[in-house]
DNA sequence: CTGTTAGCGCATTCAA
DNA sequence: TTGAATGCGCTAACAG
């Protein structure tokens, strides 16, 4: 109780009521002239600006939340080693602030869950959140979107009580494929994500594209990050078959462990094989030779996402507002595919 | 006035007098179970945890914070397209939650500027900031040290208001220069990171360590980002001259967008021209051939503005605390640099 | 146009 | 061990 009690707040902030004393007028008057709302006079609203500036003054959120019934949040959650998310974050901002709501971020890392990283959203109170390539549960998901306002990013999950917004993943896949076997390849492996949100679909959109050409498919495991893609080419060398004349990627970084991995082998890409992968993340284009994708469009997907998480807000009666906003991808042709050789 | 106030808040959210009445207890009661304070009979700290469980209780942070005085907050700034920030955060978060405090985020994107990331986290009350790599005045961030504890990271000010935090970049670039020296290369560029923070003084370690080896330095302007990397390629090329053999890049990305505009150019790495970043982010190590680049330990750097910051927050005394806290860079040599060839 | 009053959800006295 | 009152900083009614 000796060193816990030293901890205390530093220099208390200024206040509304310090502005109101020194400026000589009632609190409620420097509230009006804070928010820019109308019903004061140019001097007063003059003389309060002033007296503001002069001492620092900075409106407090959370007391003005707390008052006020409503937070105007939108609390994001998202993965901070996803180039991906990056990408989503800059949207969303935007279209919130278009909106007139506050974003609160709350990132998930390999020492902070995704459970953790919701709770704090919910202890600020956000009005909805965002939460984008969740790997929870459904179950956990379907409670969360019982609480509040959820829209899923990114990921397939059917609920009622939860927004979708995601990209046509089996389509993406089908792309891709379609433009292989265009070029003339046969022996096309899907380098899997594992465990991660849309990984089934992909993995789903790979299969039927190739039955679909009558060929067959071959799933190795992969994963989200650059390791898993580097790891799962060194697994596919390792085996000793022969290997595939391209490989399609769950996303952009484990496209790029593959073409790591695939260059330590000393094998040519794409002259001995080809890469695909998937999201084009502004990455993409500057991977030694320009890796060859499937473009997700961030942007629009926050806009979406950002403008179905305020109507479930505006509207609490709308019924059944929910379900899902399909984005439909395209692929981005650079130099990680070419003819096939073999 | 019709469309406007729409937009109620949903469902009120369950309180801890909610909570209180359906238990059948105080509210203060709850309060002390919350939070895990002691006085209260086990029967009813049962009951509580159970009925909060039940009705999905989740105490409101504002309201704890308003009341409490001090909102146990340390508020980061950061560039959400950074890769290495991204390292960075995690470390906060590791280290904040270890000491007891929670974190805001509050991101830069191309249409949120550095202002108004730091704006909110005053209204947030934050008790410190983080400014990762600020690119504000120095006038500016003078300013925000000014009103209460304020970090900064990978950037170089000096100002009694402001502690920083950063790698030794003069002995960085030492580092790399002597590597390349080492293996014969004379004619060494340097990409620049233009205004970025740290570029003036890594354009000075660059400089000095060039001219004790009696070399003449060649500074193009660059930046942080891929795409500034390439431009300057580009521009090298274009000038007509004969290329150097060897690049020390700004930083990792622009080290990779530099590879990129080798590559399209078809001139190979290491064997024509060996590349050097800054930074070791986590992408380094899976860049088609593994990237030599100078490494800063971002857990360290976060380790140590955490603990700054949180030193400046309890002792609002201790008169001077700021200083430069400088962490040591390694070289880690991996594949794009080689002996030089011409 | 301006000031006064009350209360948001919570933690903290102080009494019981 | 428990409960009733008070106020954190702010805004929304209302009164002047």
């Amino acid at each position: 109780m000796t060193i816990e009690d030293a901890g205390t707040a530093p220099t208390r902030r200024t206040t509304l009521a310090d502005v109101a004393r020194q400026a000589g007028v009632s609190t409620a008057l420097v509230s009006l002239v804070m928010r820019g709302a109308p019903g004061a006079s140019p001097a007063n609203r003059e003389k309060v600006f002033r007296v503001a500036r002069e001492l620092g003054y900075v409106p407090d959120s959370r007391a003005r939340a707390l008052r006020q019934g409503r937070s105007q949040l939108l609390g994001v959650m998202f993965h901070v080693q996803q180039t991906f998310h990056a990408d989503v974050i800059e949207g969303i901002y935007e279209a919130a602030e278009a909106a007139g709501y506050d974003v609160v971020l709350s990132a998930v890392t390999d020492s902070r869950s995704e459970d953790k990283a919701i709770g704090t959203l919910l202890a600020d109170r956000c009005e909805a959140v965002i939460l984008v390539a969740p790997t929870s549960s459904r179950e956990w998901l379907a409670e969360v979107g019982g609480r509040l306002p959820t829209v899923v990013l990114v990921r397939h999950v059917r609920h009622p009580d939860l927004s979708v917004v995601r990209a046509a993943d089996v389509k993406g896949l089908a792309l891709a494929v379609d433009h292989l076997v265009g070029l003339g390849h046969t022996r096309i492996v899907h380098i899997d994500g594992a465990g991660s949100p849309s990984a089934e679909q992909r993995r789903r959109g790979y299969r039927t594209a190739m039955e679909r050409h009558g060929l067959t498919p071959q799933i190795v495991r992969g994963g989200w990050a650059e390791i898993n893609g580097s790891q799962a080419v060194d697994a596919l060398l390792a085996g000793g078959g022969d290997l595939p004349t391209a490989i399609l990627a769950f996303n952009d970084p484990c496209a790029m462990g593959a073409l790591s991995a695939l260059h330590r082998a000393g094998i040519a890409v794409p002259d001995e094989v080809s890469v695909v992968g998937f999201d084009d993340t502004h990455l993409a284009g500057f991977s030694h030779i320009g890796l060859t994708t499937v473009r997700q469009d961030a942007g629009l997907m926050a806009r979406l996402a950002v403008a179905r998480a305020i109507s479930l807000i505006e509207r609490s009666n709308g019924a059944d507002e929910h379900g899902d906003g399909v984005v439909v991808p395209a692929l981005v042709v650079r130099g990680t595919t070419g003819p096939c050789r073999r």
